[in-house]
RNA sequence: GUCCCCUUCGUCUAGUGGCCCAGGACACUGGGUUUUCAUCCCAGCAACAGGGGUUCGACUCCCCUAGGGGACGCCA
């Protein structure tokens, strides 16, 4: 049987180092074992996904060389490789399943389920569908569906006994069933969820070994049950330890850079990047640290991934990145530098914010040096403002970040109508609103233009010093968040009515 | 709350019953090279979560406790 390995992500947001990291060592074992690496776009989520998103997925995975074999651009003998294209599959397997009594139609309100999570909440017990509508006969489905009325399609699960399945990283793993859910497979809007797609893709798609996160554990015995339904083999399964904060949280965009183009817009190269990421969780045979791919695909093995969670350390990527920077020829350093500032049209932009506010060259990188450089030291004293106290201050950050995140498409005209909206929404003048903003992003109140910085700069290292600075700002506490996000939510659609 | 997973220096890790009073790397400290800085070199600091077993012998196997993490969505 031929091995082929995959990575699924879903378009939402930017392309996470969770993804690389996945990537890597799905790609390492099809390599190394002479199979197919494969990309599949998990996008059955219609009100999260974007194109944008997916786009930057293939951007930032083919910038770290960790390109496909078979996917939605380069296409395959086993596409369509978008699951929003393949929903007469799903329709057609769904079918099969519900005829080997694998899987029942329900017709239970949110409310009643909410209600029913509530209780049994409360009670202490693990919260899951009661099977109400298991009772329901194939009339009365019949009519109802003909009816019109609401529904989803969900798995039919053991009531009694366990779940034994073996993880490539851990071993035995059981679960007893009465803790799985009857997982909604196909939602009310006909779309199929992640576990019903996946697992039918995964088969069809010829998936022989999947390395994905340990997030994943807990609902392996829906998908062994869709397997076993359909009599399927299964793919071996490894679960690669979850990549963490510094305080061993599983690795959040709250208090780190997750996206790949972060790491990438602050200059590192992707020899490092790939390289630091190969010895989280996994490590040489002779403990060597520094390696290039053709030698991690060489030699990877998955009986030397660990099951423990890593925190991921900038300092010591930074460390490797300085090696791989030495290492580099003078001409390769040069094209590659130039490409990191200037590449694109990066110079044509930068030339043509600084010419009208320069007298001489020198003054080009005084004025970019921000744009250039990631390495601001802020400080609360540099946001002192003559309208504004802090708390107001923090806040408009925290908006602001909020605003960026749900930007499409970056660039400067989408900026300024964003944040200008923002700023009336918060009845505030643009020009107040927007002093925080400068300080934080350049550490200076004198800049080059704003929104011509920030398309420069790039949504994940502009969110990211915002981030920074409401950090010297004192911070903002889980809670608070919650409150601002939900008051940040009000203003935007009362303004966008 | 329920279930599952995890537990070697601050961090990444080596270690699969004797080679380990635990090795390497980052960080940190000290020293050397260098016109400065960085690089580079040398040295130092620092860990088997705790308690029970099993065994002639346990970092390695088993059990318990503690701690950490994850999952519990018509998100993936």
């Amino acid at each position: 049987m031929p091995v082929r390995t995959r990575l699924a992500p879903s378009p939402t947001g930017d392309p996470h180092l969770g993804s690389a990291y996945a990537a890597l060592f799905n790609r390492a074992f099809a390599k190394r074992n002479g199979g197919q690496f494969i990309l599949r776009i998990e996008d059955t989520d219609r009100t999260r996904n974007s194109v944008e998103s997916e786009a930057a997925i293939f951007d930032a995975l083919r910038w770290l060389g960790l390109d496909w074999d078979e996917g939605p651009d380069v296409g395959g003998d086993k596409g369509p490789y978008r699951q929003s294209e393949r929903t007469a599959i799903y329709k057609e397997y769904i079918a099969k399943l519900i005829s080997v009594g694998g899987a029942f139609h329900c017709f239970c309100s949110k409310e009643r389920l909410d209600e029913l999570r509530r209780d049994q909440m409360q009670r202490g017990a693990t919260p899951k569908y009661d099977g109400k509508c298991l009772a329901l006969d194939s009339g009365e489905i019949d009519e109802r569906i003909a009816r019109g009325d609401s529904h989803v399609i969900r798995l039919g699960v053991p009531d009694k006994g366990e779940c034994r399945f073996v993880d490539g990283v851990r071993g035995e793993i059981t679960i007893p069933w009465s803790q799985v859910d009857m997982q909604v497979l196909i939602k009310s809007d006909g779309f199929p969820t992640y576990h019903f797609a996946s697992t039918v893709d995964d088969h069809l798609m010829g998936i022989s070994h999947i390395f994905r996160g340990e997030e994943w554990i807990s609902s392996f015995p829906k998908h062994q049950l869709i397997y076993r339904y359909f009599g399927w083999d299964m793919p071996l399964h490894y679960h690669l330890p979850l990549l963490r904060n510094p305080d061993q949280s599983k690795m959040s965009k709250r208090r780190n850079a997750t996206s790949i183009n972060y790491y990438r817009r602050c200059g590192f190269l992707r020899e490092s990047l790939l390289n630091y990421l190969a010895t989280m969780g996994w490590s040489m045979p002779e403990e060597r640290e520094k390696f290039s791919m053709e030698e991690f695909y060489g030699e990877f093995n998955p009986e030397r991934l660990s099951p423990r969670g890593p925190v991921f350390d900038i300092e010591k990527l930074s460390w490797l990145n300085g090696l791989y920077i030495r290492e580099l020829t003078s001409e390769e350093l040069k094209e590659r530098v130039f490409d990191w500032a200037f590449g694109g049209n990066r110079l044509d932009r930068l030339l043509s914010l600084v010419r009208e506010r320069s007298e001489r060259f020198d003054d080009l990188f005084r004025q970019a040096d921000y744009i250039l450089g990631d390495r601001i030291e802020l400080k609360e004293e540099d946001f002192e403002h003559r309208n504004l106290e802090l708390d107001e201050i923090r806040k408009i950050l925290h908006f602001v970040n909020k605003s960026l995140e749900e930007l499409e498409e970056w660039n400067r005209d989408n900026l300024y109508e964003s944040l200008n909206l923002l700023s009336k929404s918060m009845s505030l003048k643009f020009r107040d609103f927007l002093g925080p903003i400068f300080v934080a992003v350049s550490g200076r109140t004198v800049t080059l233009p704003l929104f011509d910085s920030l398309e420069l700069l790039e949504r994940d290292v502009v969110k990211m010093r915002i981030r920074s600075a409401i950090d010297v700002l004192g911070g903002i506490s889980k809670k608070e968040s919650k409150r601002l996000d939900r008051e940040w939510r009000d203003l935007v659609s009362t303004q966008s009515s």
